[in-house]
DNA sequence: TACGTGACAAGAG
DNA sequence: TCTCTTGCCACGT
């Protein structure tokens, strides 16, 4: 990995940034991937801060039952369904549709 | 300086 | 199979 970012933070961004297009992951995956399961929640919390990054795609990871838990984080709870769907993503009831054929895990992908 | 909070996950009962 | 409890770490008050 690149060793320019060091913070945790900055590590979760740029694991966030290689999820390929149309593709979705976990918190806990990407937590995983840094080295630490229980840090899943630092990861929402990555997530929260990650606003000012535009590259950033924040709605391509949802919780490990593909629900878009953090949605209600995005300017309308809307558009994070919009994004997802707009990669060819089904989205339903707030859920990611075949989540584990989408199901990108860093930890095994990289 | 210390405590509570948070977009989660996995194990145990 | 479902619900409850614990772990983990940075940030804001």
């Amino acid at each position: 990995m690149n060793p320019i970012n060091d913070s945790f933070f900055q590590r979760v961004y740029e694991v966030a940034r290689l999820i390929p297009y149309g593709r979705v992951t976990s918190y806990g995956a990407i937590a995983n991937y840094l080295g630490s399961r229980g840090s899943a929640r630092m990861v929402g919390w990555a997530m929260n801060a990650s606003h000012p990054y535009n590259d950033v795609p924040a709605h391509r990871v949802v919780n490990r039952n593909g629900l878009l838990t953090g949605k209600h984080h995005f300017e309308g709870s809307q558009l994070m369904k919009e994004l997802l769907e707009s990669e060819g993503i089904e989205v339903k009831d707030d859920a990611v549709v075949k989540f584990k054929e989408l199901y990108w895990d860093p930890s095994i992908e990289l």
